[in-house]
DNA sequence: TAAGGCCTTCCAGTGACTGGAAGGCAAGTG
DNA sequence: CACTTGCCTTCCAGTCACTGGAAGGCCTTA
């Protein structure tokens, strides 16, 4: 398989396959002609990558779960320690989000939004940074 | 003034300070020595910044709200449509995130997390893969 | 005069790619 | 066989918003 077979198959962009090759993710043998070959434990490796980041892991923890992975002896309170730290973040990423979301709703909301220049939005901004 | 005095009052750090004059957001004239002298109006520019960033807008979002601000003819139309964005934009990144904390959650509670190698989770992440 | 704590600049690194240039290789067509 | 097209390769640079650190100058106080 040639890289962009591989790439259509995990739904990862060439360019970051190479990129996973360079940080050493994946170690897809050459032909004699320099074009990788990747073998479908490779195209494995590289689809659950692709499922791992889309639910946020960083590739660190990536690397780590890869690893546990292919493990057989793992335990599998590993794992599910690595997954619930993804877990906190993401819900402290929520709150914050959820707190932004909140305040710009009110501003937004509370400026008319016309041809005048007076404006909720910017007083707050303003306002509030003089505390 | 400063810049560690502006650091303090506006709450942003000294390195990131240098780092807006950098980019242009505030030009503070230099003292004799060399030392970056900011007035007040530098000091509002910055802490207006801190509170713009904290509420997650881009640096380039923030230089246009910055110009709005300083534009007595500006249209408060033009700041909510900014405003506007910016709050679709992190309710987008919300949705994105709590899909994936749902699937996290099923997935962090359905493993057991003991010394046993069976996981649910290294499963869930290799068997979607195979779709 | 010396120590410390400021200040300056410049360089490099973060995370996870992504774009683009330059050039080699493969497959199909005339 | 030449040509074109499209894939493959590497390498460099840029993204975003800082942040760390080194090297060296300045200011204040003892």
């Amino acid at each position: 398989m040639n890289i962009s077979d591989v790439a259509a198959r995990s739904g990862i962009p060439p360019k970051t396959i190479r990129y996973y090759e360079d940080i050493g993710l994946v170690k897809p043998p050459r032909d004699t002609n320099g074009y990788r070959v990747f073998r479908e434990a490779d195209m494995h490796k590289l689809a659950f990558m692709g499922r791992a980041r889309a639910l946020g892991f960083t590739i660190e923890n990536c690397r780590n779960l890869l690893a546990l992975w292919e493990d057989k002896n793992r335990a599998s309170a590993d794992v599910r320690h690595i997954a619930e730290d993804h877990l906190a973040q993401i819900e402290a990423k929520i709150a914050d989000l959820n707190a932004m979301r909140e305040t710009l709703k009110t501003l937004v909301t509370s400026c008319s939004g016309d041809d005048r220049p007076d404006c909720p939005i910017l007083n707050d901004l303003a306002k509030l940074s003089k505390k």
